[in-house]
DNA sequence: GCACCCTCGTGACTTTTGTCATGCGGTTAG
DNA sequence: CTAACCGCATGACAAAAGTCACGAGGGTGC
Protein backbone atom coordinates (compact mmCIF):
# COMPACT_ATOMS: atom_id res chain seq x y z
CA UNK A 1 0.00 0.00 0.00
CA UNK A 2 1.62 3.22 -1.52
CA UNK A 3 1.22 6.63 0.87
CA UNK A 4 -0.77 9.21 -0.94
CA UNK A 5 2.64 12.10 -1.05
CA UNK A 6 1.77 15.31 -0.31
CA UNK A 7 2.63 18.89 -0.99
CA UNK A 8 1.39 21.68 1.06
CA UNK A 9 1.98 25.29 0.59
CA UNK A 10 1.32 27.80 3.59
CA UNK A 11 3.17 31.28 4.19
CA UNK A 12 3.09 31.33 7.87
CA UNK A 13 5.85 28.70 9.02
CA UNK A 14 4.39 27.95 12.44
CA UNK A 15 0.80 27.15 10.51
CA UNK A 16 2.79 25.06 7.92
CA UNK A 17 4.85 22.97 9.97
CA UNK A 18 1.78 22.20 12.28
CA UNK A 19 -0.09 21.11 9.36
CA UNK A 20 2.65 19.44 8.40
CA UNK A 21 3.01 17.74 11.83
CA UNK A 22 -0.66 16.78 11.54
CA UNK A 23 -0.77 14.71 8.30
CA UNK A 24 2.19 13.26 9.60
CA UNK A 25 0.36 11.69 12.37
CA UNK A 26 -1.74 9.63 9.56
CA UNK A 27 -0.15 6.10 8.23
CA UNK A 28 -0.96 6.30 4.62
CA UNK A 29 0.04 9.66 4.09
CA UNK A 30 3.49 11.28 3.48
CA UNK A 31 4.45 15.10 3.50
CA UNK A 32 7.01 15.17 0.92
CA UNK A 33 7.70 19.25 0.70
CA UNK A 34 6.67 21.96 2.29
CA UNK A 35 6.27 25.30 0.91
CA UNK A 36 5.97 29.03 2.01
CA UNK A 37 5.25 30.70 -1.03
CA UNK A 38 3.14 30.13 -4.69
CA UNK A 39 6.94 29.68 -6.27
CA UNK A 40 8.10 27.08 -4.09
CA UNK A 41 5.05 25.40 -4.16
CA UNK A 42 4.62 25.23 -7.89
CA UNK A 43 8.51 23.94 -7.87
CA UNK A 44 7.79 21.56 -5.58
CA UNK A 45 4.82 20.03 -7.22
CA UNK A 46 6.90 19.54 -10.27
CA UNK A 47 9.72 17.87 -8.86
CA UNK A 48 8.10 16.10 -6.51
CA UNK A 49 4.58 14.80 -8.32
CA UNK A 50 2.83 13.94 -5.58
CA UNK A 51 -0.85 12.84 -5.66
CA UNK A 52 -2.30 15.86 -3.59
CA UNK A 53 -1.08 20.10 -3.08
CA UNK A 54 -2.29 21.37 -0.29
CA UNK A 55 -2.23 25.10 -0.74
CA UNK A 56 -3.02 28.23 1.21
CA UNK A 57 -4.68 31.09 -0.91
CA UNK A 58 -3.27 34.16 0.19
CA UNK A 59 0.98 33.46 -0.09
CA UNK A 60 3.36 36.33 -1.46
CA UNK A 61 3.89 36.57 -4.86
CA UNK A 62 1.86 33.90 -6.91
CA UNK A 63 -1.42 33.05 -4.55
CA UNK A 64 -2.58 29.48 -4.46
CA UNK A 65 -5.51 30.38 -6.84
CA UNK A 66 -2.75 30.96 -9.26
CA UNK A 67 -0.71 27.87 -8.58
CA UNK A 68 -3.51 25.30 -9.09
CA UNK A 69 -4.14 27.31 -12.55
CA UNK A 70 -0.40 26.89 -13.42
CA UNK A 71 -0.88 23.23 -12.60
CA UNK A 72 -3.97 22.56 -14.90
CA UNK A 73 -2.67 24.74 -17.26
CA UNK A 74 0.10 22.33 -17.81
CA UNK A 75 -1.89 19.19 -17.38
CA UNK A 76 -0.35 18.17 -13.90
CA UNK A 77 -1.91 14.94 -12.51
CA UNK A 78 -1.01 16.54 -8.85
CA UNK A 79 -4.81 17.34 -7.23
CA UNK A 80 -5.40 20.82 -5.29
CA UNK A 81 -6.80 21.27 -2.28
CA UNK A 82 -7.59 25.45 -1.53
CA UNK A 83 -7.02 25.62 2.43
CA UNK A 84 -8.32 29.10 3.52
CA UNK A 85 -9.50 31.61 6.30
CA UNK A 86 -11.65 33.10 3.71
CA UNK A 87 -15.52 32.02 2.85
CA UNK A 88 -15.77 33.95 -0.14
CA UNK A 89 -17.69 32.71 -3.35
CA UNK A 90 -15.40 34.40 -5.73
CA UNK A 91 -12.72 32.07 -4.28
CA UNK A 92 -13.96 29.20 -4.66
CA UNK A 93 -15.86 30.25 -8.35
CA UNK A 94 -11.84 30.73 -9.17
CA UNK A 95 -10.92 27.63 -7.10
CA UNK A 96 -13.40 25.49 -9.40
CA UNK A 97 -12.13 27.67 -12.38
CA UNK A 98 -8.64 26.51 -11.75
CA UNK A 99 -9.91 22.98 -11.56
CA UNK A 100 -9.34 22.73 -7.66
CA UNK A 101 -10.37 18.97 -6.57
CA UNK A 102 -11.41 20.40 -3.14
CA UNK A 103 -11.63 24.38 -1.17
CA UNK A 104 -11.72 24.29 2.58
CA UNK A 105 -11.95 26.22 5.59
CA UNK A 106 -9.22 26.52 8.30
CA UNK A 107 -12.65 26.91 10.59
CA UNK A 108 -13.37 23.34 10.14
CA UNK A 109 -11.87 20.90 12.90
CA UNK A 110 -8.38 19.22 11.85
CA UNK A 111 -9.89 15.88 11.43
CA UNK A 112 -11.44 16.89 7.90
CA UNK A 113 -7.69 17.85 6.33
CA UNK A 114 -7.14 14.43 6.04
CA UNK A 115 -10.46 13.11 5.45
CA UNK A 116 -10.37 15.31 2.43
CA UNK A 117 -7.07 14.01 1.73
CA UNK A 118 -8.57 10.49 0.80
CA UNK A 119 -11.88 11.92 -0.85
CA UNK A 120 -9.92 13.70 -3.08
CA UNK A 121 -7.39 10.87 -3.62
CA UNK A 122 -10.24 8.80 -4.29
CA UNK A 123 -11.51 11.34 -6.99
CA UNK A 124 -14.14 12.79 -5.29
CA UNK A 125 -14.38 16.65 -4.92
CA UNK A 126 -15.08 18.02 -1.95
CA UNK A 127 -16.17 21.53 -1.45
CA UNK A 128 -17.12 23.26 2.15
CA UNK A 129 -20.74 22.66 1.55
CA UNK A 130 -21.85 26.41 3.48
CA UNK A 131 -20.53 28.21 -0.04
CA UNK A 132 -21.05 25.29 -2.66
CA UNK A 133 -24.85 27.32 -3.25
CA UNK A 134 -23.15 30.59 -3.35
CA UNK A 135 -20.34 29.80 -5.78
CA UNK A 136 -22.02 30.15 -8.88
CA UNK A 137 -25.13 33.07 -7.70
CA UNK A 138 -23.41 36.09 -8.46
CA UNK A 139 -20.58 36.33 -10.26
CA UNK A 140 -18.24 39.74 -10.29
CA UNK A 141 -19.85 42.45 -12.01
CA UNK A 142 -17.06 44.35 -12.18
CA UNK A 143 -14.09 45.23 -15.22
CA UNK A 144 -10.85 44.93 -14.65
CA UNK A 145 -10.15 48.36 -14.61
CA UNK A 146 -13.06 48.88 -11.66
CA UNK A 147 -11.16 46.46 -9.76
CA UNK A 148 -8.10 48.18 -9.91
CA UNK A 149 -9.11 51.40 -8.83
CA UNK A 150 -11.16 49.96 -5.80
CA UNK A 151 -8.48 48.24 -4.77
CA UNK A 152 -6.31 51.55 -4.33
CA UNK A 153 -9.38 53.18 -3.18
CA UNK A 154 -9.66 50.74 -0.26
CA UNK A 155 -6.06 51.22 0.61
CA UNK A 156 -6.61 54.83 1.27
CA UNK A 157 -5.42 56.32 -1.80
CA UNK A 158 -7.04 59.37 -3.08
CA UNK A 159 -8.25 59.76 -6.72
CA UNK A 160 -5.03 61.46 -7.80
CA UNK A 161 -2.76 59.03 -6.45
CA UNK A 162 -5.02 56.52 -7.98
CA UNK A 163 -4.47 58.32 -11.15
CA UNK A 164 -1.06 58.77 -11.13
CA UNK A 165 -0.47 55.20 -10.61
CA UNK A 166 -2.57 53.98 -13.32
CA UNK A 167 -1.54 56.56 -15.61
CA UNK A 168 -5.58 57.83 -15.67
CA UNK A 169 -7.26 61.06 -15.62
CA UNK A 170 -8.63 61.93 -12.54
CA UNK A 171 -11.93 62.63 -13.56
CA UNK A 172 -12.22 58.80 -15.21
CA UNK A 173 -10.57 57.50 -11.79
CA UNK A 174 -14.03 58.82 -9.82
CA UNK A 175 -16.19 57.77 -13.27
CA UNK A 176 -15.08 54.03 -12.46
CA UNK A 177 -15.29 54.42 -8.65
CA UNK A 178 -18.92 56.00 -9.56
CA UNK A 179 -19.93 53.03 -11.48
CA UNK A 180 -18.04 50.48 -9.11
CA UNK A 181 -20.32 52.18 -6.30
CA UNK A 182 -23.23 51.84 -8.15
CA UNK A 183 -22.87 47.99 -9.35
CA UNK A 184 -22.11 47.31 -5.45
CA UNK A 185 -24.67 49.32 -3.57
CA UNK A 186 -21.93 50.90 -1.89
CA UNK A 187 -21.97 54.71 -0.21
CA UNK A 188 -18.45 55.35 -0.56
CA UNK A 189 -15.09 53.51 -2.18
CA UNK A 190 -14.30 52.06 0.63
CA UNK A 191 -17.57 50.54 1.51
CA UNK A 192 -17.50 49.29 -1.98
CA UNK A 193 -13.72 47.94 -1.69
CA UNK A 194 -14.94 46.44 1.49
CA UNK A 195 -17.80 44.54 0.03
CA UNK A 196 -15.77 43.57 -3.25
CA UNK A 197 -13.09 41.84 -0.96
CA UNK A 198 -15.35 39.98 0.87
CA UNK A 199 -17.16 38.67 -1.91
CA UNK A 200 -13.52 37.74 -3.30
CA UNK A 201 -13.40 39.55 -5.98
CA UNK A 202 -10.28 41.56 -5.32
CA UNK B 1 9.42 13.96 35.36
CA UNK B 2 5.61 16.08 35.31
CA UNK B 3 4.85 17.16 31.58
CA UNK B 4 4.71 20.37 31.27
CA UNK B 5 0.96 20.88 30.90
CA UNK B 6 -0.84 23.19 28.07
CA UNK B 7 -3.66 24.96 26.82
CA UNK B 8 -4.04 26.18 23.44
CA UNK B 9 -6.77 28.88 22.26
CA UNK B 10 -6.92 29.78 18.26
CA UNK B 11 -10.34 30.37 16.80
CA UNK B 12 -9.25 28.85 13.32
CA UNK B 13 -10.01 25.01 14.26
CA UNK B 14 -7.74 23.41 12.00
CA UNK B 15 -4.71 25.41 13.12
CA UNK B 16 -5.90 24.59 16.67
CA UNK B 17 -5.61 21.41 15.98
CA UNK B 18 -2.32 21.36 13.86
CA UNK B 19 -1.06 22.99 16.61
CA UNK B 20 -2.39 20.80 19.26
CA UNK B 21 -0.97 17.88 17.27
CA UNK B 22 2.32 19.85 17.28
CA UNK B 23 2.74 19.78 20.77
CA UNK B 24 1.41 16.12 21.64
CA UNK B 25 4.81 15.64 19.31
CA UNK B 26 6.99 16.82 22.28
CA UNK B 27 7.48 14.15 25.02
CA UNK B 28 7.82 16.79 27.90
CA UNK B 29 4.59 18.76 27.13
CA UNK B 30 0.61 17.69 27.23
CA UNK B 31 -2.01 19.44 25.88
CA UNK B 32 -4.56 19.70 28.73
CA UNK B 33 -7.11 21.58 26.43
CA UNK B 34 -7.99 23.51 23.41
CA UNK B 35 -10.26 26.20 23.72
CA UNK B 36 -11.74 28.45 20.00
CA UNK B 37 -12.23 31.80 22.08
CA UNK B 38 -11.29 33.95 24.54
CA UNK B 39 -14.13 32.82 27.37
CA UNK B 40 -13.01 29.13 26.58
CA UNK B 41 -9.64 29.78 27.23
CA UNK B 42 -9.85 31.88 30.40
CA UNK B 43 -12.25 28.84 31.19
CA UNK B 44 -9.86 26.18 30.98
CA UNK B 45 -7.07 27.27 32.45
CA UNK B 46 -9.27 28.51 35.38
CA UNK B 47 -10.20 24.77 35.46
CA UNK B 48 -7.02 23.07 34.71
CA UNK B 49 -4.15 25.27 36.12
CA UNK B 50 -1.90 24.65 33.27
CA UNK B 51 1.65 26.03 33.82
CA UNK B 52 1.12 27.55 29.99
CA UNK B 53 -1.24 29.10 28.25
CA UNK B 54 -0.75 29.97 24.74
CA UNK B 55 -3.67 31.95 22.65
CA UNK B 56 -4.08 33.62 19.36
CA UNK B 57 -4.72 37.43 19.98
CA UNK B 58 -7.87 37.90 17.63
CA UNK B 59 -10.18 35.64 18.57
CA UNK B 60 -14.06 36.53 18.44
CA UNK B 61 -15.40 37.71 22.19
CA UNK B 62 -12.86 38.15 24.23
CA UNK B 63 -8.93 38.86 22.72
CA UNK B 64 -6.05 36.70 23.54
CA UNK B 65 -4.82 40.03 24.82
CA UNK B 66 -7.65 40.43 26.68
CA UNK B 67 -7.63 36.72 28.50
CA UNK B 68 -4.14 37.17 29.35
CA UNK B 69 -4.84 40.77 31.26
CA UNK B 70 -7.21 38.74 33.01
CA UNK B 71 -5.10 36.20 34.48
CA UNK B 72 -2.57 38.56 35.49
CA UNK B 73 -5.56 40.85 37.00
CA UNK B 74 -6.43 37.39 39.10
CA UNK B 75 -2.72 36.28 39.67
CA UNK B 76 -2.90 32.80 38.38
CA UNK B 77 0.30 31.17 37.91
CA UNK B 78 0.01 30.22 34.10
CA UNK B 79 2.19 31.93 31.91
CA UNK B 80 0.43 33.39 28.68
CA UNK B 81 2.13 33.23 25.79
CA UNK B 82 0.98 35.46 22.85
CA UNK B 83 1.19 33.48 19.46
CA UNK B 84 -0.16 35.58 16.64
CA UNK B 85 0.17 36.82 13.01
CA UNK B 86 0.72 39.71 13.93
CA UNK B 87 4.21 42.00 14.52
CA UNK B 88 2.35 45.04 15.70
CA UNK B 89 4.37 47.39 18.05
CA UNK B 90 0.97 48.14 19.77
CA UNK B 91 0.20 44.09 20.33
CA UNK B 92 3.24 43.53 22.28
CA UNK B 93 3.03 46.48 23.95
CA UNK B 94 -0.27 45.85 25.70
CA UNK B 95 1.15 42.26 25.52
CA UNK B 96 3.78 43.20 27.84
CA UNK B 97 1.14 45.45 30.14
CA UNK B 98 -0.63 42.35 30.63
CA UNK B 99 2.27 40.40 31.79
CA UNK B 100 2.37 37.96 28.88
CA UNK B 101 5.90 36.17 29.05
CA UNK B 102 6.07 35.51 25.26
CA UNK B 103 5.36 37.03 22.36
CA UNK B 104 5.46 35.34 19.36
CA UNK B 105 5.14 35.23 15.40
CA UNK B 106 3.28 32.73 13.32
CA UNK B 107 5.57 33.41 10.86
CA UNK B 108 8.36 31.57 12.52
CA UNK B 109 9.43 28.03 12.18
CA UNK B 110 7.16 25.34 14.53
CA UNK B 111 10.28 23.94 15.96
CA UNK B 112 10.01 27.43 17.85
CA UNK B 113 6.77 27.34 19.60
CA UNK B 114 8.08 24.26 21.98
CA UNK B 115 11.60 26.26 22.47
CA UNK B 116 9.25 29.34 23.72
CA UNK B 117 7.15 26.78 26.23
CA UNK B 118 10.10 25.71 26.83
CA UNK B 119 12.10 28.45 28.30
CA UNK B 120 8.96 30.24 29.47
CA UNK B 121 8.46 27.54 31.57
CA UNK B 122 11.88 27.75 32.75
CA UNK B 123 10.81 31.60 33.83
CA UNK B 124 12.65 33.59 31.00
CA UNK B 125 10.54 35.67 28.85
CA UNK B 126 10.43 35.10 25.30
CA UNK B 127 9.87 37.98 22.75
CA UNK B 128 10.29 37.65 18.90
CA UNK B 129 13.31 40.13 18.85
CA UNK B 130 12.13 42.31 15.62
CA UNK B 131 9.65 43.67 17.71
CA UNK B 132 11.64 44.39 20.89
CA UNK B 133 12.69 46.82 20.26
CA UNK B 134 9.43 48.85 18.80
CA UNK B 135 7.60 47.92 21.57
CA UNK B 136 8.17 51.05 23.47
CA UNK B 137 9.47 54.00 20.83
CA UNK B 138 6.13 55.24 19.78
CA UNK B 139 2.98 55.37 22.23
CA UNK B 140 -0.40 55.58 20.44
CA UNK B 141 -1.15 59.05 20.70
CA UNK B 142 -4.93 58.84 20.02
CA UNK B 143 -7.53 58.95 22.49
CA UNK B 144 -10.33 56.73 22.83
CA UNK B 145 -13.00 58.79 20.84
CA UNK B 146 -10.31 59.19 18.22
CA UNK B 147 -9.92 55.57 18.13
CA UNK B 148 -14.12 54.71 18.02
CA UNK B 149 -14.29 57.14 15.40
CA UNK B 150 -11.25 55.74 13.02
CA UNK B 151 -12.30 52.15 13.46
CA UNK B 152 -15.80 52.89 11.91
CA UNK B 153 -13.87 55.31 9.39
CA UNK B 154 -12.20 52.17 8.29
CA UNK B 155 -15.16 50.26 7.64
CA UNK B 156 -16.23 52.27 5.17
CA UNK B 157 -19.00 54.84 7.46
CA UNK B 158 -19.96 58.45 6.48
CA UNK B 159 -19.12 60.76 8.86
CA UNK B 160 -23.05 61.36 9.11
CA UNK B 161 -23.16 57.38 9.65
CA UNK B 162 -20.24 57.50 12.51
CA UNK B 163 -22.04 60.47 14.67
CA UNK B 164 -25.63 58.26 14.43
CA UNK B 165 -23.73 55.12 16.00
CA UNK B 166 -21.79 57.54 18.72
CA UNK B 167 -24.26 59.82 19.42
CA UNK B 168 -21.76 63.15 18.21
CA UNK B 169 -22.65 65.65 16.08
CA UNK B 170 -21.46 65.18 12.44
CA UNK B 171 -19.04 68.19 12.73
CA UNK B 172 -17.21 66.67 16.22
CA UNK B 173 -16.57 63.67 14.63
CA UNK B 174 -14.95 65.41 11.05
CA UNK B 175 -12.89 67.15 14.13
CA UNK B 176 -11.79 63.99 15.79
CA UNK B 177 -11.02 62.40 12.24
CA UNK B 178 -8.80 65.44 11.20
CA UNK B 179 -6.77 65.13 15.07
CA UNK B 180 -6.43 61.60 13.94
CA UNK B 181 -5.07 62.34 10.47
CA UNK B 182 -2.72 64.88 11.49
CA UNK B 183 -1.55 63.25 14.82
CA UNK B 184 -0.72 59.79 12.44
CA UNK B 185 0.06 61.84 9.70
CA UNK B 186 -2.24 60.78 6.77
CA UNK B 187 -3.61 62.43 4.41
CA UNK B 188 -6.81 60.60 4.63
CA UNK B 189 -9.52 59.18 7.23
CA UNK B 190 -8.43 55.34 5.21
CA UNK B 191 -4.96 55.77 5.15
CA UNK B 192 -5.27 57.31 9.19
CA UNK B 193 -7.62 53.63 10.06
CA UNK B 194 -4.78 51.87 7.97
CA UNK B 195 -2.34 53.39 9.64
CA UNK B 196 -3.35 52.94 13.32
CA UNK B 197 -4.24 49.06 12.83
CA UNK B 198 -0.92 48.75 11.15
CA UNK B 199 0.42 50.20 14.78
CA UNK B 200 -1.85 47.60 16.66
CA UNK B 201 -3.84 50.94 18.14
CA UNK B 202 -7.15 50.02 17.06
C1' DG C 1 -21.84 46.10 -40.54
C1' DC C 2 -23.93 46.89 -36.40
C1' DA C 3 -24.79 46.50 -31.61
C1' DC C 4 -22.55 46.19 -27.45
C1' DC C 5 -19.21 46.71 -24.04
C1' DC C 6 -14.82 48.43 -22.18
C1' DT C 7 -11.66 52.17 -21.93
C1' DC C 8 -10.71 56.83 -21.41
C1' DG C 9 -11.71 61.46 -21.34
C1' DT C 10 -14.39 66.36 -20.37
C1' DG C 11 -17.22 69.48 -17.94
C1' DA C 12 -20.49 71.00 -14.71
C1' DC C 13 -22.71 70.17 -10.65
C1' DT C 14 -23.83 68.54 -5.64
C1' DT C 15 -22.36 66.41 -1.55
C1' DT C 16 -19.08 64.92 1.59
C1' DT C 17 -14.63 65.58 3.71
C1' DG C 18 -11.06 67.98 5.81
C1' DT C 19 -9.30 72.47 8.12
C1' DC C 20 -9.32 76.09 11.39
C1' DA C 21 -10.77 79.17 14.90
C1' DT C 22 -13.40 79.40 18.81
C1' DG C 23 -16.14 78.26 22.73
C1' DC C 24 -17.97 75.77 27.01
C1' DG C 25 -18.09 72.35 30.79
C1' DG C 26 -15.67 68.60 33.26
C1' DT C 27 -11.48 66.24 35.10
C1' DT C 28 -6.94 65.99 36.61
C1' DA C 29 -2.23 67.24 38.07
C1' DG C 30 0.78 70.42 40.13
C1' DC D 1 -6.69 77.35 42.43
C1' DT D 2 -5.36 77.23 37.99
C1' DA D 3 -3.46 75.45 33.85
C1' DA D 4 -3.91 71.88 30.81
C1' DC D 5 -6.35 68.50 28.53
C1' DC D 6 -10.39 66.06 26.96
C1' DG D 7 -15.01 65.75 25.09
C1' DC D 8 -18.23 68.09 22.60
C1' DA D 9 -20.03 71.49 19.72
C1' DT D 10 -20.58 75.56 15.92
C1' DG D 11 -19.68 77.93 11.81
C1' DA D 12 -17.27 79.02 7.68
C1' DC D 13 -14.36 77.81 4.14
C1' DA D 14 -11.45 74.94 0.88
C1' DA D 15 -10.67 70.56 -1.13
C1' DA D 16 -12.00 66.01 -2.34
C1' DA D 17 -15.34 62.84 -3.64
C1' DG D 18 -19.33 61.46 -6.07
C1' DT D 19 -23.00 62.16 -10.02
C1' DC D 20 -24.47 62.71 -14.67
C1' DA D 21 -24.38 63.46 -19.40
C1' DC D 22 -21.86 63.08 -23.23
C1' DG D 23 -18.38 61.59 -26.69
C1' DA D 24 -14.44 59.11 -29.08
C1' DG D 25 -11.91 54.93 -30.07
C1' DG D 26 -11.15 49.77 -29.90
C1' DG D 27 -12.63 45.01 -29.65
C1' DT D 28 -15.97 41.12 -29.82
C1' DG D 29 -19.80 38.63 -31.43
C1' DC D 30 -23.44 37.60 -34.55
Amino acid sequence: MKPIRIVLAEDQAMVLGALGALLALEADMQVVALARDGAEALAAVRTHRPEILITDIEMPGLSGLEVASALHGEKSATKAIILTTFARPGYLRRALEANAWGYLLKDKPAEELAAAVRRVHAGQRVVAPELAADAWSEHDPLTERERQVLRLAGEGHASSSIAAQLELSEGTVRNYLSEAMSKLGAGNRVEAARMARAKGWL
